[in-house]
Order: structure tokens, then sequence, then C-alpha cells
DNA sequence: TCACGGAATATTTTT
DNA sequence: TATTCCGTGA
């Protein structure tokens, strides 16, 4: 192996004034050069800018490309950054090693999964798969009727993945948010043991397992643990507030060689202890990685006075924090409003009236967010604002992948992949017609016997009920089978197979056809059905167009609608805030948890710390909500009380 | 063994 | 509200 440059070590004269770019603290963090280091950005204080210029400089400094590892929370952000450090110096940016823990994971099990035991490799469940084959043990193992109520396979799944997540038994899980389930506890972990089990017979690994697999690995395997953790000689970590102990334990691994790790972030910021994220983990990380430096960024850049004043109050109301002040040198601003509406249409109808105002006085459309606590929130808005033909896209909320027509076709292409996909075989033939969960599973032994991949099928000898759809699909296969083809023909064969099953099975098949043709667009970019399927399962696209799929990139000028936590380390000049409603936001399930109600007010704080220029929060004045059966009809406690020469109040009632 | 229909039930956020 | 679940009849 070469002798490696190691930065402190670097002669280069740098060609990137970064001393003109960058103020103190963050200068002091793109120069760090070896060692852990722990960097406490505030909302907008340049994190980002920070961790391109970072990048950069190694680069610049001759550090290969190859061993720096930039660990995101999406792909798309590592993309980024390492774009904008691209523009800053050259190519080579691009050629840093970025992704998601779970692609980070993926990739490194790929490589030794004889050595977790997955000699033949394994495929990725997501969500869906994961409660399916929970459903189909839970059926064989005969819990149902065994119990009053036996919990459904969602929230099975929940509980578990929050067990894993959070390093705790699936019993304290259980009796801290299920207390109705206590009595099922037994089975509840004798399920698990059996779809560990089942997992590993069918060769599947999901989410959860990758993180825990790779910790594995490293941790049980001290030569590849070496051979890994010496290939990465500078370690970056973005958004390391939202990792959880699992993530943590694998970058102690990774750096166990070289000990450069820079981890980023905001304990404020907060919000995915849903998945096992606990803010304090940024607080121990000097407990883990001896002699960290702590490098604190505190001014802000991108809101005005009167929005930093707001977000300042409202953080200041959690109840455990690093305490942190943020300070603007940005003059004017006008003050954030709380707005008072009717009903949930006026609200979506102040809106539409404010975008279009804002939009006359030169805000282009793509310069404003609308935020929410649930993807369903903007449902009405969505309505209204194409009533006005205002066009929008949405981050966020439903899951287009996981819409039943996508799950379909990705299964024919899955078993394509991998011939002895259970679920997958069990998804395609449930859609014949006669054919059961019993019949499904005497076919896939039959393909599983022949031992000849996919086209172990032909094999089949089908009943009298259904020859004419098992020809059809033998038709299906051996046509593949029949000739080399590129990810997007294999594609549209199965879309000319299924386009009479979608036109069975669903009334709105038109626009289900539209966003197959759009997956189909998206399969031309790939070249190995592998890689395809991979990214489907591990950064599915989560932008949708109206109800449609829409492309990777922003279109020009549109509104954009997102989740909050999807709006995660955006920004943009107006952001409205919906459904401002003790309640919904603060949602009722966390009102009587003190923990969960902290992290529905970072929540708010990450929304409110959008804003550039204008921050508004709407709110209906009286929602019957079904669900509880509750009268909302107050602000979010966070806001209510704040005195108005901080946040205005009025009342709005559009048209 | 499958399909259908009425009854129950849970309702966020994401890799 | 919409899905999921379960029992029943074919």
């Amino acid at each position: 192996m070469q002798q490696r440059i190691r930065l402190k070590d670097s002669k280069q004269d740098f060609s990137i004034p970064y001393e003109e770019a960058l103020n103190a603290g963050q200068l002091e963090a793109v120069k760090f050069d070896e060692g852990y280091v722990l960097v406490i950005a505030g909302a907008g204080s340049g994190k980002t800018r920070t961790l391109t210029y970072r990048v950069a400089r190694l680069v610049e400094a001759g550090i290969s490309p190859g061993v720096i590892l930039l660990l995101t929370f999406t792909r798309k952000a590592s993309q980024e950054m390492l774009r904008r450090a691209a523009l800053l110096l050259d190519d080579r940016c691009e050629r840093v090693s970025g992704g998601t823990f779970h692609s980070l994971a993926y990739t490194l099990l790929r490589r030794y999964a004889p050595k977790i035991g997955f000699d033949n490799g394994f495929a990725i469940l997501d969500r869906a798969d994961t409660e399916s084959l929970i459903g189909m043990l839970r059926k064989e193992m005969g819990l149902v009727s065994k119990y009053r109520s036996f919990p459904r396979k969602s929230t099975l799944a929940n509980i578990y993945s929050k067990a894993v997540n959070k390093t705790i038994a699936i019993e304290s899980e259980v009796s801290n948010y299920y207390p109705h389930f206590i009595p099922c506890l037994e089975d509840i972990n004798n399920l698990y043991d059996a779809y560990g089990q089942r997992k590993r017979e069918l060769q599947y690994v999901d989410y959860d397992d990758l993180l825990i697999y790779l910790r594995i690995l490293l941790q049980e395997h001290p030569d590849i643990r070496d051979r890994i953790s010496s290939a990465y000689q500078y370690i970056m970590v973005d958004e390391y507030q939202d990792t959880n102990k699992i993530q943590a334990d694998i970058i102690y691994l990774l750096s166990s060689i070289n000990k450069n790790v820079m981890a980023v972030g905001d304990d404020s910021q907060s919000i995915y202890a849903f998945r096992g994220a606990n803010f304090k983990n940024i607080m121990t990380f000097p407990e883990i990685f001896p002699d960290t430096k702590i490098i604190r960024l505190e001014e802000n850049y991108r809101s005005v006075q009167p929005i930093l004043n707001l977000t300042n109050v409202i953080i200041s109301k959690a109840r455990e924090k690093y305490s942190k002040h943020l300070f603007t040198r940005r003059k004017g601003g006008s003050k954030p409003l709380l707005v008072e509406t009717g009903s949930e249409n006026s609200q979506s109808r102040f809106l539409v009236e404010k975008i279009l105002e804002l939009n006359q006085g030169g805000v282009s459309f793509q310069q404003i967010a609308v935020l929410f606590r649930a993807g369903f929130h903007s449902f009405d808005l969505e309505i209204e604002l194409g009533r006005e033909g205002i066009t929008f896209i949405k981050y966020g909320g439903f899951k287009f992948m996981e819409s039943a027509h996508m799950k379909d076709v990705l299964a024919y292409l899955r078993i394509l992949a991998n011939p002895y996909d259970r679920i997958s075989w069990y998804r395609i033939l449930l859609l014949l017609d006669k054919i059961g969960p019993k019949t499904a599973e005497s076919i896939y032994k039959t393909v599983l016997n022949e031992n000849a991949g996919y086209t172990g099928i032909l094999a089949v000898k089908p009943r009298s009920g259904w020859v004419k759809g098992m020809d059809r699909l033998k038709n299906l296969f051996s046509t593949i089978d029949s000739h080399p083809m590129s990810v997007a023909e294999m594609g549209e064969a199965v879309f000319s197979y299924y386009s009479s099953v979608l036109k069975e099975k669903f009334d709105d098949h038109p626009k289900r056809s539209r966003d197959l043709e759009h997956l189909l667009t998206i399969m031309r970019r790939y070249g190995s059905l592998g890689q395809f399927l991979t990214d489907m399962a591990l950064e599915p696209p989560n932008t949708s167009t109206g109800s449609n799929l829409s492309a990777d990139y922003p279109q020009n000028n549109q509104l954009i609608l997102s989740t909050v936590h999807s709006a995660k380390g955006l920004e943009w000049h107006t952001v409205f805030v919906i459904w401002a409603l003790d309640g919904r936001f603060p949602s009722v399930r966390a009102l009587d948890n003190e923990d969960d109600l902290e992290e529905e007010l970072r929540l708010l704080y990450v929304a409110a710390t959008r804003a550039k220029e204008n921050l508004f929060f709407v709110y209906p004045r009286e929602i019957y909500d079904r669900g509880t059966g509750m009268i909302f009809s107050r602000p979010s406690r966070f806001l209510e009380d704040i005195p108005s020469d901080i946040l205005e109040k009025i009342y709005a009632n559009p048209w």
C-alpha cells in the first residue's frame, strides 16, 4: 500500500481562500486535522458549508477521495455536499465515499456476506416486506385466536424496530407504549424469534439488521475491522443528533485505526427518537471518543432577527438542552405571525391567497415552503392549490414505493434478481385468480425444488381453475429468459404483463399506469437490476407532485410542501407551518409523555428555523378529531403564550 | 382452499 | 376514514 498523506503533514499551498470564506468557528472545524471533533452547529450556522469546505480542503491537501467517508442522512444530502465541494475545488470531490449508514452497511455486508452467515448473499426487506413476513408468521403461529386482541402486523413491526433501535428489550417497549398488549408479551417475543429465524432461512435482512450485522461484522472479526477502518482515513458524520446507539458503535469501530472523526449536529434539532435516535448521543460523543475537541457554531446566517427571536424563545422551553445562543447580523424582516382561520378549508384558502400575494411581490414559488407534522395534513391544501393551478412538489408522507401497484411490479423484478425470494413469489402468485396462500406455497416449493432459477415456474402443473393465469405468467418468465435484456427492457416486459392485472384490480388504473411509466424512466438510468432494486429499497424516491411520483430533481419553480422531517437541513424565503393546533402539533399521541412532547417541541423548532424572511404559523379555529373524538381549538401550546412583541397573533377569514 | 363481506381498530415522522 | 382482520359460505 502506498504511503498515505496525512493532513497535518501536507505542505500543500491551498488555493481556496478558507480564511475569507469562513468564520472563526467554521475555519477551526475545516482546518481540524487529526483526532476527534464534535461540531455543535446551531440552526442556519453554516453546517453544510463547513462540511463542504472540509471535504474540499482534505482533497486539496492531497488526501485520496476514496479514503474520506461522509455519512449523511440521505444520499441526496451527501451528493449535494460533494457537488458543492467539487465546485470549490475540482471533480475529485465527487469521488469521496458518501451515503447513509444503511447504504454503507449494505455495501460492506455484501462484500463480507459469508462472514455473517449469508453465503449466498441476501435481499433487503423494506417495511412492507417486513410486515408481510411478520403477518405470515402471525397467522402460522395461530396467535390471533389465542387472545382477545393481538397486535397487528404493522404494530408488531413497530415494536420490534423500536426495541432494536433503542437497544431496549421488547418488554419495555411494550409496557411503555402498548400496555394493553402486556398479556401477549410472551408470544410477541416468540414471534420475534420466529421472525429472526425465518429471515435467516430465507436470506433476508431488514433495515435494522443492516446496522446490527455491520456492528457484528466489525466487532467479531478484528481482521476485517482493521482492514475496513484503515481504509477510511477521515470520517465525517452529519446530523449526529439523529444517530442511535448502534450507529455510534459503528462509527467507533470504523474509526478504530485512524481515529479521525468529525461529528456535526445540533441537539436542539434531534427529531428521530422514534427511530431510536437519542439527542443525548451527541453529548456522550466526548465520553466515547477520547480527547474530543468541541467547536460551537452560533452565528446564524439564515434568518432575520425577528425570526431568530422567536426560535430562541421556542427552544428555551426545552427541558433539556445544551445551551447555546444563536445570533444573527441579518437586520430587518417582519415579525412572525400566528394566524387563526375559520375551518380547515379557510386555512388552505388563506395559504393560497398569501402564496399568490407573495408571488406577485416577487417571491418565486420555489422559495416558499409549507410544512406540516404529518403527510396527510396537506390534503385539503393540495386540492385548493390544484384549483388555483399552483403546481407543487411534495416531500415525505405518503410512501410512493409502498403503494400496491409499485410493490407488485417490483416483486416480479425482484424475482428476476433473486429467484427464491419467497415474499415476492407470494405476492405475484396471489394476484392470480384462484390462487391463495396454500396454492402459492406449493408453487413456491416447486420453484425451489426445480433449482433452476425463476424458470422453475415452468415446471408448475396448474389445476384447471388457474391454468390460464399460470400460462401467462410462465410466458412472462420464459420471454425474459429467452434473451439478455437491459433493466428497462425487463421493466417493459413486466409492465405489459401487469397492465391487465392493473386494470382488473384498480379503478384508478390510468393514474397508476402513469406512475409505472415514471418508474420505467427511472429504470432507464440503471445498468444493473440489482443496483436498481437496492436503491429502491434503501433510497426510494420520496417526492411526488399531486399524487404522482415526480422526478428526483426539483422542477422549475414549484411550491414546496413537506413534512417537517423531510425539511431537515433545508431553508426557504417564506415558511408556512400549518396545523399549528394543539393536538395536531404537538400530536395528541405525544401529550402524555414528556420525552415525546419535548421531541414535538424540537420538531416545531426545526420547522421554524427553516425560514429566512417570513414565518407564518396557521391553524383552524376549531376541529373535530375523529380519531380521539376530541375537539381541538387551541393553538399549539408551544406558541400560545408567546408575547405578541415576538409572535403577532391575527385572525384571518379569507373570501 | 378461496373469495367475499361485515366488523373491528388504529390513526406521525423514515432508513 | 380506510385499512386490516376474521368468519363464513361456496
